[in-house]
RNA sequence: GAUCUGGUAGCUCAGUUGGUAGAGCAUCUCCCUUUUAAGGAGAGGGUCCUGGGUUCGAGCCCCAGCCAGAUCACCA
């Protein structure tokens, strides 16, 4: 029984032991699945530490100039500092170019051995600046500016400090002397997960971004400059309203509640024009649990704005300088190409109603026509419709269908069917329609406005009426009514013009962009899947494995694998250093290492 | 959701009927003091997306899946 117990107690310390170092390995292989070139650079890293340099100083470091100002200023023999990542080098022996890049740009910089190491220790520049540092590490550098015989405007360095150590490559690209670019880092996906990367080594998208924020910048300016007021309205809400979009919902603890991500602040913002503003506007992240491609992430940017004893003729004037505003300062000039399309954002739009469009484009005029008149209409243009539309969705059917592409310079387009706009005032000259209108670009929706429904009894029945529409199955109805913000319209909105202006998709237009996803840092994608290390079949073979040397061929049948399995799982194995095999006279033999 | 295309070295990509896995650049070693397509010589570097199948043998053929892109559908 001792025995036994002592055996057994033998075995399974055994059995740990082997547990442990298996697991180690594992552990080993899985957070460092090092290249070649990353376990250089650590070791680089090492080597710094031990000749006394400390690769990520902490304390502050003061240049004077930037690439660019020394480009523009440049003066020779100026003593300047400069800080930025080493993006080049052109190494010959006792000298050496390389390109430094900062925030606005790449400037040369030129290392020479006695420059750097006046006295006999030439370790500064044989050792660290040769050997231990890499293209990408950040360093700072004090020298003087000079000319090379080229005519390069270059610093030479006098003294240089690493500030950073950059530990893994860059997928930098190369460009030859036409400019040409080869070896980009051009895979979307690779540039969308690792947007960090894809901006260090492609300028024209850090472009994209610095034109995304001045776009920013210019609408706020224009809003500010007329007196409206930034403000900011939640993103979790109770009731999701302001748009037709399946929502994200989430859960709050304390409160026991649901709540969802806004689609839209729509609703937040009339209250405020209730409350007393004149004029409120903000850049409102949404959010719309629906489907992703090339013009829809789950979050995007909208920004709306709400002013108080406006209309929607105002708001088109409004619109159209804003637009030819915006454009300028994003790219200079009201002109942008998008794809094929050469678009002018110079004021003042062409203006033309939906009926009007429809009728341009189709030569059927849809003025007083039936629900039944309408779908009979439209199949007879091949569009397909069901019974479950009514007489918004089937006009919205026909325009979506046979007019919306054509419009590629800026146009508006008004007067919109009722049933499709439950939160605006119907047209004060033709009850069957409101007073809508969408600004279209290259034949796409940019900005959507309209005079207010600001009548509470009228926006009841409005919401009523999309109840009853979610009802016969129209997805796009909504389907909550908003009690507080009817509560808000009784106490009295002054008649009021809102607009929504999608800042991603004019980003779009204004960068020619066909993709959201390039105009987003962080597009959403699927999650990276974690690589699996030891699998079932390399654990297998370990474990028949005994401590000697044995057969091939017997472990291989007692591990039960397929041939292809017992290939894979063998070459992994070795390659993880668990495992040796060795070919003797007597044959194959496998041992664990 | 459908169809098509793709996934091979750190990066960009070749890879023949199915027969030892390739190039350029990058990396490492040596040489080189005003270069800029990064000069010369040498060396190392691979889970060919994953799993299964066919086969003596699969990067390649078949099936299933994952991921991405494009086109279409859907979408205020």
């Amino acid at each position: 029984m001792d025995k036994y117990f002592l055996q057994n107690l033998y075995s399974f310390k055994n059995f740990t032991s082997i547990l442990l170092i298996v697991s180690l390995q594992i552990l080993k292989n899985t957070a460092m699945q090092l290249s070649e070139q990353e376990i250089v650079r650590r070791e680089k890293l090492k080597s710094l530490k031990t000749m006394g340099i400390n690769p990520y100083p902490a304390e502050q470091f003061n240049y004077t100039h930037t690439s660019k100002q020394i480009k523009e200023d440049f003066e020779q023999g100026k003593a300047v500092i400069v800080a930025g990542r080493l993006m080049s080098r052109r190494i010959q022996g006792k000298a050496s170019f390389a390109e430094l890049q900062d925030g606005e740009g790449r400037i040369q910089v030129y290392f020479n051995r006695d420059e750097i190491c006046p006295d006999e220790d030439k370790t500064a520049y044989n050792e660290v600046y040769k050997k231990l540092l890499d293209i990408g590490d950040f360093i700072g550098i004090e020298g003087e500016l000079f000319t090379t015989q080229v005519g390069e405007k270059t610093i030479l360095v006098k003294d240089f400090k690493l500030l950073s150590k950059s530990l893994k490559p860059l997928p930098l690209p190369k460009k030859d002397k036409e400019g040409n670019e080869y070896d980009g880092f051009t895979d979307a996906e690779m540039r969308y997960r690792q947007r960090y990367a894809d901006l260090v080594v492609n300028p024209h998208v850090k472009d994209i971004f610095m034109k995304r924020s001045r776009l920013f910048t210019a609408m706020r300016n224009f809003f500010n400059n007329h007196g409206y007021m930034e403000v900011e309205t939640p993103v979790l809400q109770s009731i999701p309203g302001g748009a037709a979009a399946r929502p994200f919902v989430t859960h709050h603890n304390a409160l026991n509640i649901p709540l969802y991500l806004r689609i839209a602040n729509e609703l937040y913002l009339k209250r405020l024009i209730v409350g007393g503003f004149d004029g409120v506007y903000e850049f409102s992240k949404n959010f719309r649990n629906e489907g992703m491609d090339r013009t829809h992430n789950p979050e995007f940017t909208a920004m709306e704005i709400y002013v108080s004893y406006k209309d929607y003729n105002w708001m088109m004037e409004f619109t159209e300088n804003l637009l030819e505003h915006c454009a300028k300062a994003v790219n200079g000039t009201t002109k942008a190409q998008f794809k094929e399309h050469k678009v002018d954002f110079k004021a003042p739009y062409a203006r033309v109603t939906m009926t009007e469009a429809i009728k341009q484009f189709t030569g059927f005029d849809i003025t007083g026509k039936s629900e039944e008149e309408l779908r009979e209409a439209a199949k007879g243009m091949g569009l397909e419709v069901d019974e479950t539309m009514g007489k918004g969705k089937l006009i919205d059917e026909i325009f979506g269908e046979k007019c919306e592409g054509n419009f590629i310079q800026p146009t508006f387009i008004t007067d919109y069917p009722k049933e499709m706009s439950p939160l605006c005032k119907s047209h004060r000259d033709h009850p069957e329609l409101t007073e809508r209108f969408e600004l279209m670009v290259c034949g796409k929706e940019i900005a959507n406005a309209y005079s207010e429904l600001n009548d509470p009894i009228d926006q009841r029945e409005r919401f009523e009426e999309q109840l009853k529409l979610a009802a016969k199955g129209d997805d796009e109805a909504t389907e909550f009514i908003d009690e507080d913000f009817l509560r808000a319209l009784e106490y009295g909105m002054p008649p009021t013009s809102g607009l929504g202006i999608g800042m991603d998709r004019l980003i779009m237009f204004l960068t020619n962009n066909p993709s959201i996803q390039e105009v987003l840092f962080f597009p959403q994608m699927k999650p990276e899947r974690k690589k699996v290390e030891l699998n079932e079949e390399e654990k297998a073979v370990l474990a028949v494995l005994g401590p000697e040397a044995e057969d091939l061929n017997e472990v291989k049948k007692a591990s039960g694998l397929s041939n292809k399995k017992w290939d894979k799982a063998t070459k992994s194995l070795r390659k993880k250093e668990l495992i040796k095999i060795e070919k003797t006279e007597t044959g194959l033999h496998i041992l664990k290492l």
